[in-house]
DNA sequence: AACGAGGTCAACCGCGCTTAC
DNA sequence: GGTAAGCGCGGTTGACCTCGT
Protein backbone atom coordinates (compact mmCIF):
# COMPACT_ATOMS: atom_id res chain seq x y z
CA UNK A 1 0.00 0.00 0.00
CA UNK A 2 1.28 3.49 -0.80
CA UNK A 3 2.10 5.89 1.91
CA UNK A 4 0.21 8.96 3.01
CA UNK A 5 1.79 11.73 1.51
CA UNK A 6 1.65 13.92 4.44
CA UNK A 7 3.95 11.13 6.34
CA UNK A 8 7.03 11.96 3.71
CA UNK A 9 7.68 15.23 6.56
CA UNK A 10 6.04 16.63 9.74
CA UNK A 11 3.05 18.89 8.06
CA UNK A 12 0.56 20.75 10.21
CA UNK A 13 -2.93 18.88 10.28
CA UNK A 14 -6.81 20.52 10.91
CA UNK A 15 -8.22 23.36 10.78
CA UNK A 16 -6.00 26.11 8.25
CA UNK A 17 -4.91 29.82 10.13
CA UNK A 18 -5.57 32.82 8.40
CA UNK A 19 -2.40 33.50 7.70
CA UNK A 20 -2.10 30.18 6.23
CA UNK A 21 -5.15 31.14 4.07
CA UNK A 22 -3.62 34.20 3.02
CA UNK A 23 -0.02 32.21 2.10
CA UNK A 24 -1.81 29.99 0.04
CA UNK A 25 -3.94 32.84 -1.98
CA UNK A 26 -1.31 35.31 -2.30
CA UNK A 27 1.04 32.14 -4.08
CA UNK A 28 -1.92 31.34 -6.21
CA UNK A 29 -2.78 34.81 -7.40
CA UNK A 30 1.24 35.32 -8.52
CA UNK A 31 1.74 32.30 -9.79
CA UNK A 32 -1.40 30.14 -10.59
CA UNK A 33 -3.30 26.64 -9.66
CA UNK A 34 -1.11 23.65 -10.29
CA UNK A 35 1.85 21.53 -9.35
CA UNK A 36 0.12 21.16 -5.99
CA UNK A 37 2.92 18.57 -4.62
CA UNK A 38 5.52 21.59 -4.95
CA UNK A 39 3.32 24.68 -4.10
CA UNK A 40 3.48 24.20 -0.54
CA UNK A 41 6.98 24.71 -0.19
CA UNK A 42 7.03 26.82 -2.97
CA UNK A 43 4.68 29.22 -0.78
CA UNK A 44 5.97 28.47 2.42
CA UNK A 45 3.14 26.52 3.99
CA UNK A 46 3.43 23.28 6.18
CA UNK A 47 0.81 21.21 4.21
CA UNK A 48 0.87 18.77 1.82
CA UNK A 49 -0.67 19.41 -1.52
CA UNK A 50 -3.51 17.31 -1.16
CA UNK A 51 -4.00 19.49 1.75
CA UNK A 52 -3.66 23.19 -0.12
CA UNK A 53 -5.81 21.60 -3.35
CA UNK A 54 -8.70 21.20 -1.49
CA UNK A 55 -8.32 24.39 1.08
CA UNK A 56 -7.99 26.39 -2.30
CA UNK A 57 -10.91 24.68 -4.37
CA UNK A 58 -13.54 23.85 -1.20
CA UNK A 59 -12.78 27.08 0.13
CA UNK A 60 -10.76 29.72 -0.95
CA UNK A 61 -11.54 29.86 -4.73
CA UNK A 62 -13.02 33.70 -5.38
CA UNK A 63 -15.78 32.30 -7.46
CA UNK A 64 -17.17 29.81 -5.10
CA UNK A 65 -21.31 30.80 -3.95
CA UNK A 66 -21.48 30.24 -0.07
CA UNK A 67 -24.56 30.13 1.67
CA UNK A 68 -27.36 27.20 1.55
CA UNK A 69 -28.57 26.03 -1.69
CA UNK A 70 -31.86 27.15 -3.77
CA UNK A 71 -34.75 25.64 -4.33
CA UNK A 72 -33.44 25.11 -8.14
CA UNK A 73 -30.18 24.20 -7.17
CA UNK A 74 -31.59 21.57 -4.79
CA UNK A 75 -33.71 20.12 -7.62
CA UNK A 76 -30.88 19.96 -9.94
CA UNK A 77 -28.74 18.08 -7.61
CA UNK A 78 -31.86 15.62 -6.69
CA UNK A 79 -32.40 15.38 -10.66
CA UNK A 80 -28.63 14.70 -11.64
CA UNK A 81 -28.03 12.13 -8.30
CA UNK A 82 -30.66 10.00 -10.40
CA UNK A 83 -28.92 10.23 -13.38
CA UNK A 84 -25.22 9.83 -11.85
CA UNK A 85 -25.49 8.06 -8.59
CA UNK A 86 -22.86 9.67 -5.93
CA UNK A 87 -20.15 11.55 -9.32
CA UNK A 88 -20.44 14.31 -6.69
CA UNK A 89 -17.49 16.08 -9.03
CA UNK A 90 -19.62 15.75 -11.71
CA UNK A 91 -23.09 17.49 -10.41
CA UNK A 92 -21.09 20.12 -8.39
CA UNK A 93 -19.76 20.84 -12.46
CA UNK A 94 -23.54 21.46 -13.24
CA UNK A 95 -23.48 24.14 -10.07
CA UNK A 96 -21.69 27.70 -10.63
CA UNK A 97 -19.71 28.22 -7.79
CA UNK A 98 -20.18 25.05 -5.96
CA UNK A 99 -17.88 22.21 -4.78
CA UNK A 100 -18.16 18.40 -4.83
CA UNK A 101 -17.46 18.24 -1.11
CA UNK A 102 -20.51 21.24 -0.66
CA UNK A 103 -22.78 19.02 -3.04
CA UNK A 104 -21.53 15.98 -0.93
CA UNK A 105 -22.51 17.33 2.18
CA UNK A 106 -25.41 18.45 1.42
CA UNK A 107 -26.94 15.59 -0.04
CA UNK A 108 -25.65 13.82 3.35
CA UNK A 109 -27.30 15.95 5.36
CA UNK A 110 -30.49 17.24 3.79
CA UNK A 111 -31.54 16.01 0.55
CA UNK A 112 -31.29 12.00 1.36
CA UNK A 113 -33.65 12.67 3.90
CA UNK A 114 -36.16 14.58 1.95
CA UNK A 115 -36.36 12.08 -0.68
CA UNK A 116 -36.64 9.40 2.19
CA UNK A 117 -40.19 11.59 3.07
CA UNK A 118 -41.37 12.68 0.10
CA UNK A 119 -40.41 9.63 -1.93
CA UNK A 120 -37.59 9.37 -4.53
CA UNK A 121 -36.98 10.31 -8.22
CA UNK A 122 -37.17 8.72 -11.84
CA UNK A 123 -35.65 8.85 -14.98
CA UNK A 124 -37.34 8.54 -18.55
CA UNK A 125 -36.78 4.98 -19.48
CA UNK A 126 -35.68 5.30 -23.13
CA UNK A 127 -32.66 7.91 -21.48
CA UNK A 128 -32.07 5.18 -19.03
CA UNK A 129 -31.85 2.26 -21.45
CA UNK A 130 -28.86 4.14 -23.32
CA UNK A 131 -26.94 5.43 -20.07
CA UNK A 132 -27.05 2.41 -18.53
CA UNK A 133 -24.97 0.69 -20.74
CA UNK A 134 -22.33 3.22 -21.11
CA UNK A 135 -19.14 2.55 -19.25
CA UNK A 136 -18.15 4.83 -16.72
CA UNK A 137 -15.21 6.74 -18.46
CA UNK A 138 -18.18 7.26 -21.43
CA UNK A 139 -20.80 8.34 -19.12
CA UNK A 140 -18.21 10.88 -18.14
CA UNK A 141 -17.56 11.88 -21.44
CA UNK A 142 -21.63 11.80 -22.44
CA UNK A 143 -22.47 13.79 -19.30
CA UNK A 144 -20.30 16.51 -20.07
CA UNK A 145 -21.57 17.02 -23.39
CA UNK A 146 -24.95 17.02 -22.67
CA UNK A 147 -27.17 20.21 -22.78
CA UNK A 148 -29.18 21.52 -20.10
CA UNK A 149 -32.60 20.60 -21.89
CA UNK A 150 -31.16 16.81 -21.64
CA UNK A 151 -30.53 17.03 -17.85
CA UNK A 152 -33.71 18.39 -17.72
CA UNK A 153 -35.50 15.25 -19.01
CA UNK A 154 -34.54 13.65 -15.70
CA UNK A 155 -37.98 14.27 -13.89
CA UNK A 156 -38.33 14.14 -10.39
CA UNK A 157 -41.48 11.92 -9.50
CA UNK A 158 -42.83 11.58 -6.28
CA UNK A 159 -44.83 8.57 -7.55
CA UNK A 160 -42.39 6.51 -8.99
CA UNK A 161 -40.41 5.41 -5.56
CA UNK A 162 -40.91 1.64 -6.89
CA UNK A 163 -39.78 2.13 -9.90
CA UNK A 164 -36.61 4.25 -9.26
CA UNK A 165 -35.63 2.20 -5.95
CA UNK A 166 -35.14 -0.76 -8.28
CA UNK A 167 -33.54 1.77 -11.35
CA UNK A 168 -30.64 3.46 -9.98
CA UNK A 169 -28.85 0.56 -7.69
CA UNK A 170 -29.10 -1.13 -11.43
CA UNK A 171 -27.67 1.81 -12.94
CA UNK A 172 -24.79 1.65 -10.93
CA UNK A 173 -24.19 -1.83 -10.93
CA UNK A 174 -24.70 -1.62 -14.78
CA UNK A 175 -21.97 0.80 -14.26
CA UNK A 176 -19.68 -1.55 -12.17
CA UNK A 177 -20.35 -4.46 -14.48
CA UNK A 178 -19.20 -2.74 -17.48
CA UNK A 179 -15.84 -1.27 -15.74
CA UNK A 180 -15.18 -5.05 -14.47
CA UNK A 181 -15.48 -6.60 -17.66
CA UNK A 182 -13.31 -3.57 -20.02
C1' DA B 1 -27.11 27.20 33.36
C1' DA B 2 -25.70 22.58 32.16
C1' DC B 3 -25.77 18.78 29.44
C1' DG B 4 -26.66 15.51 25.76
C1' DA B 5 -28.28 14.56 21.03
C1' DG B 6 -28.28 15.58 16.54
C1' DG B 7 -26.76 18.43 12.66
C1' DT B 8 -23.25 20.72 9.85
C1' DC B 9 -19.21 21.14 7.33
C1' DA B 10 -14.09 21.44 6.84
C1' DA B 11 -10.58 18.35 6.49
C1' DC B 12 -8.40 13.83 6.18
C1' DC B 13 -7.72 9.14 4.24
C1' DG B 14 -7.11 5.79 0.92
C1' DC B 15 -8.01 4.20 -3.56
C1' DG B 16 -7.89 4.36 -8.54
C1' DC B 17 -6.79 6.79 -12.70
C1' DT B 18 -3.47 9.39 -15.44
C1' DT B 19 0.89 10.78 -16.82
C1' DA B 20 5.82 10.90 -17.19
C1' DC B 21 9.81 8.41 -17.46
C1' DG C 1 5.04 -2.38 -21.30
C1' DG C 2 6.20 -1.52 -16.41
C1' DT C 3 6.69 1.46 -12.60
C1' DA C 4 6.42 5.44 -9.69
C1' DA C 5 4.58 9.81 -8.62
C1' DG C 6 0.95 13.15 -8.95
C1' DC C 7 -3.74 14.18 -8.92
C1' DG C 8 -8.68 13.86 -8.21
C1' DC C 9 -12.44 11.59 -6.25
C1' DG C 10 -15.72 9.57 -2.87
C1' DG C 11 -16.20 8.01 1.80
C1' DT C 12 -15.48 9.07 6.43
C1' DT C 13 -14.23 11.50 10.57
C1' DG C 14 -14.33 14.75 14.16
C1' DA C 15 -14.67 19.45 15.90
C1' DC C 16 -17.86 22.78 16.45
C1' DC C 17 -22.61 24.56 16.64
C1' DT C 18 -27.54 24.53 17.73
C1' DC C 19 -31.44 23.10 19.95
C1' DG C 20 -34.27 20.71 23.22
C1' DT C 21 -34.73 19.16 27.90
Amino acid sequence: MRKPCCEKTEMTKGAWSIQEDQKLIDYIQKHGEGCWNSLPKAAGLRRCGKSCRLRWINYLRPDLKRGSFGEDEEDLIIRLHTLLGNRWSLIAGRLPGRTDNEVKNYWNSHLKKKLLNIGTTTLRPNKLREINHAPYNKLVKYFNDMDDEVVDEVSTDSASTEISSCLVPKLNLDLSLSLALE
